[in-house]
DNA sequence: AACTACCCCATCAACTTAATAGAGTAAACA
DNA sequence: TGTTTACTCTATTAAGTTGATGGGGTAGTT
């Protein structure tokens, strides 16, 4: 299941790459936009810019903007950020590998095999898609 | 993350599928080798008996055992009944939609259009995989 | 200097997961 | 017919995560 971190974070991403200009927007407007908890959300536009993908501007007319183009700005790294792991087991993650504690082979692991194909269907789904290509 | 339910029902279908004579196999053994914690196990192999996956013998010389042909399995299936839902919101379910509760019109939604997706490429490894492609 | 909005800390209820225990029931075999 | 064996069911529990919230502090803009 996409945790609401993500869900928020990724229509956070596209209500601003939506502007006419690329000007900050304050959270509180895309909070009520989007129905998103205002809290909730400062905590994830705060880890987006923190990764390199927002800019922020405080006092009046402050507020968060990109610093990519939408276009530069793949799936991949968005969902590392706000979800974690692509892959749904540890030991086929590229990014976050780690040995399955109950797993004395992996080579010979049948979930292994299984969710190494998913996990590669998936990376080829978000390494082919930008922001931009979530824009209506 | 695969929850460890489902890590563990592969694992025993494997297990079931990599036997050969189809006689039953007893929990204790499954647990065993799988290094699984054997109630638990109990309860997941109950859930694909009660799903037309296995079949179950009582009495001396009794067990669990394979239904139908490993080829015949579907990882679709199964991952259904073990994990729940392919698709990471329930907006883009084929099997368990829901129209989330925040999102005013899923025409419009860029989560919406990007795990419809994702969804897609999951189902297409699933299908195309049987328990039998998961025996090494 | 005042205002605005980012920033951070701590708390909290609700939910889910994974594991475990104990008792009950049905089938096989002597 | 009775005992053994192993499946079946219910309940409990600890631990962890998620999502939401409140309060207070800080920094930049006007």
């Amino acid at each position: 299941m996409l945790s609401k971190k993500t869900k928020y974070g990724l229509k956070a991403l596209t209500y601003l790459a939506s502007q006419k200009e690329n000007t900050p927007v304050q959270i509180a407007e895309i909070a009520e936009n989007e129905n998103i908890s205002q809290k909730f959300l400062e905590s994830i536009l705060l880890s987006l810019r923190k990764t390199g993908f927002l800019g922020s501007k405080k006092g009046k007319g402050g507020g968060y903007y990109l610093i990519k183009d939408p276009k530069e700005i793949l799936m991949t790294d968005v969902m590392r950020i706000l979800e974690g792991p692509i892959a749904m087991v540890p030991c086929v993650s590229l990014n976050f590998y780690e040995k399955c504690d109950d797993c004395p082979n992996e080579s010979i692991c049948s979930v292994n095999k299984l969710m190494l194909k998913v996990r590669d269907a998936n990376l080829e789904v978000y390494r082919n898609n930008t922001l931009a290509d979530l824009i209506m």
